[in-house]
Parts: C-alpha cells; sequence; structure tokens
RNA sequence: GGAUGGAUUCCCGAGUGGCCAAAGGGGACAGACUGUAAAUCUGCUGCAAAUUGCUUCGGUGGUUCGAAUCCACCUCCAUCCA
C-alpha cells in the first residue's frame, strides 16, 4: 500500500484539490509540502501533532516537509473557527513560541541535510512593502470571494477586523513565496485551512501560471463533534512541562468508546492490519484498545521510558490498590509534616483541587480518600504518622485524581 | 462623523433601587450505576478563618440609608447612514 493509499484508509484526509495527481506526487516522492504552525503558544499541542505525524509519515515516504513558522502571520491572527478575535501577542513572545516549536518539532521530524526545512514566515513578511506588495498580490483576491470563505462567514456576524482579514492573503503570500524559494508544490493544513490555502494556490496560479496543491488534514473531532485535545483545563500539550506524561497517557486513556478507533487510526503508526483487527472489539473489551492507545501516543510524543512510567502507574492505580511510584508526587520537608497538614491544604498544594474552597466542596461531597480511607471531615489533619508502609500519603480525588505525598 | 442597540459569573442568558453572590440552560467537578466508556439520576459550581465575612455585573466618578439596576463621562462591540 503506497503512502497516498494509506492516509485515506486512516481517514486523514479531508479535502485535497486534485486527487491523481497529488496520489502521483505524494507515492513518488516528488512533493515539497507544507505546514504552517502559528506560534500562539509556547508549546504545541495535540492539533499540531497531527501535523507532525503526517510531516512525518510524508517524509518517510521520500517526500520533503517543510515546518513553517509563523513569526509572521502570528502577528495577525488566524480568525478561521474563532468567534472572537485573538489577543495581540507581542513581537518577544512569539519570538519565545517560536523557538520553543522548533525545539519540540525536531523530536518528530528529521530535518538533517535536505530532508526537510524549517523557516520562519517573518522572514519575507516583516519587511513588505505596504503599497508594493498590494499592488503585487492585490489586483488577484477578491473581496466578493473572500466574504464567502467559510471561514469569514461565521465571523460576519461577530465582527471582524481588517486586520484578520489579512491572513488569508499573508497565508497565500506564503505559498507563492515557499513556492518560488523552495519549490513547494504543496500545503497541508487543518480542514479549516481549506479556504485559505485554496488563496495561496490560486495565487501561484495567477501570478506564475504554475499548478500548486493543497491537501487538508480531517479533524479529530470526538463523537460529540467537538475538536480533540482539550481539556477543561485546556490544550492537551506536547510539553511534559505543561502536560505531564502520564495525563496526556491519562487523556487517551479516557477517550469514549466511539472514538478510540478513529484515533489509533489517525494518530498512531500502528499497522493497519493491526488496527482493523481490534474493529472487532466490543464493550470492555474496548479498554484494551485504549491503553494501546495511550501507550503509543505517549510513545510517540515522550519516548518509550516515560509510556512505560504512564502505563505502570495507571494500571497500579486503577487495577492494583493504588500504589506506585510513579504516580504524581508532591514532597514535603519532614519538619513541616510531621507538625501536620490539614486535607484542604494538601489537595490545593498538590493541585488536586484548585482553591480552598473547592478542596471543601470535595471533602463535603465524599469524593476524597487517604490511603484508601474515605474522609469527610475536612479539618482532619495529616502528619507523617499517618503514612503507609511506604512512608507516603496516597490522595484520591473522585475517581481518576490520584496524587501522593511524601516527606524528603 | 451621525443614529440606534448592547457589554452580567467558565460560556449562553435573565435581572431595570433593597428579598442579589445574582434565575434558567450548557459545560466542569463530585456521588450512585459502570469498563478509568456512554447514557441516566443526584449534588455542586465567586473567594475565605465559612449559620458569618469579603470581592464581583465593561471603566471612572456621582445620586442614594442602600446601585448590576438611576445620572455623567469614557472604552469596546453590533446594526443602519456617511
Amino acid at each position: 500500500m503506497k503512502i497516498y493509499e494509506e492516509l485515506v484508509a486512516r481517514g486523514l484526509i479531508a479535502q485535497v484539490t486534485n486527487e491523481q495527481e497529488i496520489r502521483e506526487m505524494v507515492n513518488n516522492g516528488k512533493a515539497t509540502f507544507y505546514i504552517g504552525f502559528d506560534p500562539t503558544a509556547d508549546s504545541l499541542h495535540v492539533g499540531h501533532f497531527m501535523a507532525l505525524c503526517l510531516m512525518k509519515r510524508l517524509q518517510m515516504a521520500g517526500n520533503r516537509p517543510i515546518a513553517l513558522i509563523g513569526g509572521g502571520t502570528g502577528m495577525i491572527g488566524d480568525p478561521s473557527g474563532r468567534s472572537d478575535m485573538r489577543q495581540m501577542m507581542t513581537t518577544e513572545t512569539i519570538q519565545h513560541n517560536c523557538d520553543c516549536f522548533k525545539e519540540q518539532m525536531s523530536r518528530f521530524i528529521d530535518f538533517g541535510e535536505g530532508k526537510a526545512l524549517m523557516v520562519n514566515n517573518a522572514e519575507w513578511l516583516t519587511g513588505l512593502n505596504y503599497i508594493e506588495f498590494i499592488r503585487e498580490v492585490g489586483p488577484h483576491f477578491s473581496v466578493n470571494n473572500m466574504l464567502r470563505a467559510e471561514c469569514y462567514k461565521q465571523r460576519m456576524e461577530k465582527g471582524l477586523s481588517f486586520l484578520e482579514f489579512n491572513y488569508m492573503i499573508m497565508q497565500s503570500y506564503d505559498f507563492y513565496e515557499l513556492y518560488q524559494r523552495y519549490g513547494c508544490n504543496m500545503q497541508f493544513g487543518g480542514d479549516d485551512q481549506w479556504s485559505n490555502m485554496l488563496g495561496g494556490t490560486e495565487l501561484i496560479r495567477r501570478k506564475l501560471g504554475k499548478d500548486a496543491h493543497a491537501m487538508t488534514i480531517t479533524l479529530l473531532l470526538n463523537s460529540e463533534g467537538k475538536k480533540m485535545g482539550k481539556t477543561q483545563s485546556g490544550a492537551v500539550w506536547l510539553d511534559p512541562n505543561k502536560t505531564s506524561p502520564y495525563e496526556f497517557y491519562q487523556y487517551w486513556r479516557n477517550v469514549a468508546d466511539a472514538d478510540v478507533l478513529k484515533c489509533i487510526r489517525m494518530l498512531t503508526f500502528l499497522p493497519l492490519e493491526e488496527i482493523d483487527a481490534m474493529d472487532g472489539w466490543e464493550g470492555s473489551e474496548l479498554n484494551k484498545a485504549k491503553e494501546i492507545l495511550a501507550y503509543e501516543l505517549t510513545k510517540l510524543v515522550h519516548g518509550e521510558e516515560e509510556a512505560k512510567k504512564a502505563d505502570e502507574a495507571a494500571k497500579a492505580i486503577f487495577v492494583g490498590g493504588g500504589k506506585s511510584q510513579n504516580m504524581p508526587t508532591t514532597t514535603y520537608a519532614k519538619e513541616e509534616l510531621d507538625a501536620g497538614k490539614d486535607l484542604i491544604t494538601l489537595l490545593v498544594d498538590t493541585g488536586l483541587a484548585k482553591n480552598r474552597s473547592e478542596a471543601r466542596r470535595l471533602i463535603q461531597q465524599g469524593g476524597v480518600s487517604v490511603n484508601d480511607e474515605k474522609v469527610t471531615d475536612f479539618s482532619r489533619v495529616f502528619t507523617s504518622a499517618d503514612f503507609d508502609e511506604d512512608a507516603a500519603l496516597v490522595i484520591k480525588k473522585g475517581k481518576k485524581g490520584y496524587h501522593q505525598v511524601k516527606a524528603e
């Protein structure tokens, strides 16, 4: 099975400009393609992860990826899929974020000798002269057409600033620039980028009379139609300091039944035959599939060792009695613990509750237990005398929140 | 630049002088049921030294015993006119 067919089989492809030509190009390793990453945060998240995987897959098939960091477009902000304007970021923040992206990406993509490129569109965007630029590309964009684009349509009700309206033009210009500089003949992106991407192929066709292609990746939606990779506390990050490997593992371990296979297919590198075999699994059997999904993804993002630890911790906690060296841990000075800590403070310090009111509520509602014993008295104080045989307090919040407290 | 409407808690959205930490819904969190799933039912959802106290209704001042609510100015947004 060739790469294009595999992408289709994995359900990764949403829309393409010209199927035959793209298939031909990609399958024969003739594509130089780019994916843009806007530096909106200091870490990549799960949404980017899909794009990275795709780059990797195509790279393995002999194509040349270009990771385009949006140091320039980030100054504008993509209005696609947003109901309100993005907050403007300072130049320093953007630079910092770009640097972080670079580092994370090099873990996934091989940027060695001519295999892949990483460029920043600030290089050509920031120096543009307004009049020259507008004369160069302005005539090729129809405002009427742009307004019809899905990404702007939604914003027509809430309001769209001219700044954001320019995003499509910038992105199109990127493609045009990359085509000329590096012979980049294809652009990938999330499905919400479709109209922006078409702007680019259109610009290249009009200015250069050449064909360029665009292909979008299916957005990873859960069965409720929401973007995956978001939790109540925000995105699921690839940076272990922002989302620990354990949390990362748990996110995938907890996906809904209806979404497991789709995730495995789209995100992991497991062979398709193996995945097809899982297709028949039902009911609680799917739990196995979830374990595989969580393990595989954690391994890809954080490495095998971390994946094993997260797996071990999860099994110990949920299957065994709730003990693991690898579960999240908070340590206190020994004297401090000897003096005693009340449960509310412990919950807040371990991050299981975000403030004291919440901690109090949790305890009152019977959602907290310490060393397997439910505690309903919120004024309860624990000292090192309450430690179990492993010199730890295991605090459990709800069904899934585990944290251990140790003395040092 | 002109006219009109608007800004309320995580989100949507009620509230037009005291009974307002603010209805209702969504989401989140917890309990029951389960498979670390979904659905369902229940509780809960500003903060804290917690039958009480403190801080919130775009911003700043004012009126009043008392303001999310009334007045003035300002900021931002939408619609129509230019």
